[in-house]
DNA sequence: GCGAATTGATAAATCGTTTTAGTAAATCGT
DNA sequence: ACGATTTACTAAAACGATTTATCAATTCGC
């Protein structure tokens, strides 16, 4: 009421001035941590407190700035609106598009989320999870992660593809994608495609290697040994790539058109072409895979088949926000699989003759 | 050992059985909570407690697979080993690169962080601010954002450029980094050099262009209105540069050499030449600046200047834990600055006569 | 053999909330 | 006018740890 108070309180308002606690408001008001916590939370049982003492409780948590502390409230009612998020690590731009869907699905309500890196180490993966769910996390997410074992909590996996109780899958629709890519080829009328297969490590390696070759064989294509190569190294960079082309050129086997394992490793596909002599698209085409942040700008821009990494990590989020907000054990789903695009660009043409 | 036992032990492990709880652990031991936590602490007035009882406890705690609360922990010691970092938005490879560093430095203090984007609006920044605030965290490290006031704990502001009582700015060397990419320029012949300058929110953008400007002028070269061009809109796309370049062109100034915001504007900018009909590096050289993942895969391959960015983040974290830890307040320095490199790649080259 | 120190433990306060179960006074219905 | 509601508010018990006193029984020093 008197006008000292207030003015000290607002010189430090910008500093934000150490937290009060809600004990410390209510002594202020000669109100019991009761009633604050109930007007405070619009609690139903605060129909009985009159306007007025809800507008001096109000106005008292404004000027003095009060804030809950979060801990103390996560603590009382089980619930700490935060996620996991475990990612092969940060730096490949993959990780990042989906976190970005993550984000945008969990801010709307709320939650935040922890971010651990497991550097495609399985102990440290185990380790972390393990950590997080000490933390008290609700739900984690793995991207690109071939989880073992999964916590008591709702899990979900993008890119995942093994069947886990308690764990749904967000995957894209390989054999669809497969279709995509080789069909594009295809009708440019190439009949001779090479391919570069993903890292061991990688979770769609396996399912998108068989897929592309189921495709290219409905149309009488034969993948021979000496027509893929497999991607070796850690290195999120277009080495490997770079690497993997130079051991197909090498091992002689003749081709048109190159479908690789994702834009990362196109790129390096283009210069190893190039560095032997071959112009991308005029005598190879190549198509890339994932649609990441500048495959559209590369030189040539990249055709490939884009995955909405965006989608799949708001889609991963939101699919845990269910979970947690429906008390029926229905809402499990094993499997959620999303649609890729073809986006025909400037690295594939008509196959020369 | 026998295989059953084993077994049903590690069916349970992987649902990781529901959390015990310390005071259940004593139950089950026949001890108070308050001999378990010295034990499992290790705190100082454990040392009374016979091994026997120790073995025990810690027998019993791995078997009942005890994991501490860490709510109820941070909630007592009043730490809570987290972080915040804000950052612009997650997609534009920046933020990822520098959240990268951030998270190895983390880890190994077993420190992790939350991540919040601002999408550039002002009102959600202080908003995410308070609310990691409430949310305990003990730090905050803000990538490329300009903050205005700061809250009451350690902040350090990767990029930042206004001085705010206790926010340390990680920055760049900028007077060196434009040292590098003009004097670069000047010794390929280059006489006549164009700018793009950053988008109005980046807060490099003002000292980047002056002391880019002013190595210039050092060497006797004037930039002259029609010759730079404001990068505009809020796309992380190389679009902007496209656009920037385009008006550049069409303004009429004549230049060998283009010295981009970034790498984005760079990659941008090398299409709009191109689609004017010049060539880089014959017709015009073009340098980036930050040297994101993919400069070097470019084609051309890009000229850049280096921005250690993965080194910025970790440096950031180590202070902030380093501010946790030491008492003392000198700790606090008001600025850390690191040094760019150049990296000379495909895109510049001597100027044409 | 007696006070002091050591050994082996624990009860209770605390961190800052939410929530359950009240209570005392005023008002209502009849 | 009197029991039943309603109004206005609160005490105390959680949540799950850590930490500060204490305590009872031994052992030690002399």
């Amino acid at each position: 009421m008197t006008r000292r108070p207030k003015d000290i309180v607002d010189s430090k308002a910008n500093k934000s001035v150490a937290a009060i606690s809600l004990k410390q408001l209510a002594a202020h008001l000669e109100l019991s941590p009761t009633t604050l916590s109930l007007v405070l939370n619009d609690a139903p049982s605060a129909i009985s407190i009159p306007q007025e003492t809800k507008d001096r409780i109000f106005l008292a948590a404004k000027e003095l700035n009060y804030r809950p502390n979060y801990l103390a409230r996560s603590l009382r009612v089980q619930r700490t609106h935060t996620l996991g998020v475990i990612v092969p690590e940060l730096s490949d731009g993959y990780s990042a598009m989906v976190l970005n869907g993550v984000e945008a699905a969990l801010s709307k309500e709320g939650f935040f989320y922890l971010t651990a890196s497991h550097l495609h180490r399985e102990d440290l993966l185990q380790k972390l999870t393990n950590v997080l769910v000490e933390r008290q996390v609700e739900g984690i997410i793995a991207v690109d992660t071939p989880i073992r074992y999964a916590p008591n909590l709702p899990v979900v996996n993008v890119s995942g593809h093994q069947e886990i109780e308690g764990v749904t899958n967000v995957i894209l629709n390989h054999q669809h994608a497969a279709e995509l890519g080789i069909g594009h080829l295809f009708d440019l009328g190439h009949r001779s495609i090479a391919i570069l297969k993903g890292q061991a490590f990688s979770s769609d390696t396996e399912v998108r290697f068989d897929t592309i070759v189921n495709a290219a064989e409905k149309r009488g294509i034969k993948i021979d040994r000496k027509l893929w190569s497999q991607l070796e190294g850690e290195s999120p960079s277009p080495e490997v790539g770079y690497a993997a082309t130079k051991t197909l050129l090498a091992g002689g086997g003749k081709f048109t058109a190159l479908f690789a394992f994702n834009d990362v490793s196109a790129i390096g596909a283009i210069r190893a072409l190039n560095d032997a002599g071959l112009r991308v698209p005029a005598d190879v085409s190549v198509l890339g895979f994932d649609d990441i942040y500048g495959a559209a700008f590369h030189n040539p821009a990249l055709t490939t088949i884009r995955q909405p990494l965006f989608e799949m990590g708001s889609l991963a989020a939101a699919t845990i926000l269910n979970r947690l907000n429906s008390s029926m054990e229905s809402e499990f789903l094993p499997e959620l699989s999303v649609e890729p695009t073809l986006v025909v660009r400037k690295s594939t043409a008509p196959a020369a003759l």
